[in-house]
DNA sequence: TTTAGGG
DNA sequence: CCCTAAA
């Protein structure tokens, strides 16, 4: 039940709460399924998990509550449950839900709830709750009314217990201890399993495959109600299974917001045979969030599935970097647990990984750190949807590689260089003539062979796949060749024109970006100022600059920013051609 | 889109 | 190298 929500907390001042736990509705049935998420509605209407301070407080003033408080029969306690606007004590009026979720209005806290009157009154303003309950008692209402909460809201993980069908409506106090460990579908028969079926979609089912009915009871609650957002803080939700150590985990707030279980998986289908739906079968936990949606699966069911983001790649990538270093998810190294899911026509390589005692799923990284950081195999998907101009090139062989395989470590290896140029990039296609021809360039640049930043951004093979992947430009050291040119360039066109300078004197090179050069000559204005790299002051990493370059640098900047910048510039253009042989 | 600067 | 504000 515990969505991820990313936290946003600090961009948000008000602090408003939503109340977890059935008990803040009067009555709190025993075994009632519903739960809710204590979450803190943020200004922009996403939902902020609540802190244990938090929870402790709106647990300390319900404790209150209810000792000065008659109990008041419980709105939607229910199955005739009527929406009545005109009830202030009716707190969870579903149509009113839309409203709520919409609203901007976020008042301050109310520290001194007094009644749950109050509280009625205050959730109208501000809180949000979302009774799951619900969605076993009154499936259709539910997601015709309060589900159809969208946009800009984040969505509460619901859980609930087909053991309770939620009948009872004898008041009780409000019972914390019970909060968590509702859901127990993975002790139900298959008998039970049906009625819940029955009872979250409202129609029969024949189904004897527990793991489909589980799973389809799982979906058809979450999808119905925690419906994907535009501003998506959600990052995953998922219903546990009778798995307190997770839920006690969560109560801590030991999860981490921002810890990844998503998953990028595909909803086995209806027959609950195909693909990798057997690793759910012994799983506390299960995700079943669809983030393809591209599956036919539970859309069937009923069509007021909605679809859930997928996350993204940057998102993927700092997460499962963020794993790495704080230890809260332990990647499970059981290669078998790796494996590769299909969706939207997309192959996914995802593995197992433990959270708080559960196991999920999140797409596949490799934890190594090579040559390169970030590796992400998501790119495979990434590649195999993209056509590449590949033309026929001796490398092409690599394209069959696994991926592991085409690690960075590859183009890192002097001897892949390209025997073969590419052609130029469609970005490209019309530039100017190049001053320097390959030709100049092999002959003038010949550390260019030994240094992976040339030729390997053509390389059709590893560059774009690493590169896809991180979503990042992968690094690529300056060589002094290029600095050269650089330096040459900007003799020649100017500090700033940095358009011109990529176009005439970089076109070969179809990395470096304007922006690069830009960078590049910020920094070598740096060094050549600011530090006499002479004295061992070099950093380790970056290669000796040739101190006559940085005299040149140092040169340029300087008559780059005084005054009379064209005199200066036709003074250096006027030189620098000279000094090539130009002109 | 291109530049300039901050991150 | 990334992201953005400006122009």
């Amino acid at each position: 039940m515990f969505g991820n929500v990313k936290d946003y907390g600090e961009t948000f001042q008000d602090s408003i709460f939503q109340t977890r736990n059935g008990s803040l509705s009067s009555t709190n049935q025993i075994g009632n399924p519903v739960t809710y998420k204590l979450v803190r509605v943020a200004g922009d209407g996403s939902l902020v998990p609540a802190t244990d301070e938090e929870m402790l407080e709106v647990k300390n003033l319900l404790e209150k509550n209810e000792q000065d408080m008659p109990v008041l029969p419980d709105p939607i306690q229910t199955e005739e449950y009527i929406p009545d606007e005109g009830s202030p004590s009716q707190f969870l009026q579903l149509e009113n839900f839309e409203g709520f979720f919409q609203s901007e209005t976020a008042g301050p806290y109310t520290e001194n709830l007094n009644s749950r009157h109050e509280i009625s009154t205050e959730l109208s303003g501000n809180v949000e709750l979302v009774p799951s309950k619900v969605l076993l008692q009154e499936p259709i209402l539910f997601s015709s009314n309060g589900c159809s909460i969208n946009q800009s809201t984040d969505v509460l993980n619901a859980t609930a217990s087909p053991k309770e069908p939620a009948l009872s409506t004898a008041a009780s106090k409000p019972d914390f201890s019970r909060v968590p460990g509702e859901i127990s579908l993975a002790n139900l028969s298959i008998k039970e399993l049906q009625e819940t079926f029955r009872a979250t979609f409202g129609r029969e089912t024949t189904s004897k495959d527990k793991r489909w009915l589980k799973r389809r009871i799982k979906m058809g609650l979450i999808n119905s109600c925690v419906v994907p957002t535009t501003t998506l803080t959600i990052n995953d939700s998922k219903l546990i299974g009778g798995d307190q150590d997770a839920i006690d985990a969560f109560s801590k707030g030991t999860v981490d917001e921002e810890t990844a279980t998503e998953s990028i998986d595909t909803p086995a289908s209806p027959d609950g045979i195909k693909g990798h739906s057997n690793d759910f079968g012994h799983s506390p936990v299960e995700t079943f969030v669809d983030h393809y949606s591209g599956n036919e699966d539970f859309e069937g069911e009923d069509g007021s599935a909605k679809r859930v983001r997928k996350p993204t790649r940057r998102y993927i990538e700092e997460t499962n970097e963020k794993q790495q270093i704080d230890g809260s998810m332990i990647p499970s190294k059981d290669p078998s647990s790796i494996q590769a899911v299909s969706s939207e026509g997309r192959v996914v390589v995802t593995r197992m990984v433990s959270l708080a005692g559960s196991r999920i799923q999140v797409p596949y990284v490799s934890h190594v750190r090579r040559s390169r950081p970030r590796e992400n195999i998501m790119a495979l998907g990434e590649f195999r949807s993209k056509s590449w101009e590949v033309k026929a090139a001796p490398e092409e062989g690599n394209l069959n590689l696994s991926p592991p395989q085409l690690s960075n470590d590859v183009n890192r290896v002097p001897g892949v260089k390209s025997a073969s140029r590419c052609v130029q990039k469609e970005s490209d296609k019309d530039h100017l003539k190049p001053i320097f021809t390959d030709v100049d360039q092999e002959m003038m640049e010949p550390e260019l062979l030994d240094s992976s930043g040339d030729s390997s951004d053509d390389n059709f093979v590893d560059a774009p796949i690493t590169q896809s992947a991180s979503g990042r430009k992968l690094h690529r050291a300056w060589t002094i060749s290029e600095v050269e040119k650089l330096v040459e360039g900007v003799s020649k066109y100017g500090v700033g024109k940095w358009t011109e300078i990529k176009k005439l004197s970089f076109s070969p090179y179809t990395h470096r970006t304007t922006v690069d050069l830009k960078d590049k000559w910020r920094n070598l204005q740096k060094a050549s100022s600011s530090n006499r790299m002479e004295g061992g002051l070099k950093k380790h990493g970056s290669m000796a600059i040739p101190t006559h370059i940085m005299l040149q640098v140092r040169e340029l900047a300087q008559k780059q920013s005084p005054i009379s910048r064209v005199v200066s510039k036709a003074r250096v253009v006027k030189r620098s051609r000279s000094r090539n042989g130009f002109l």
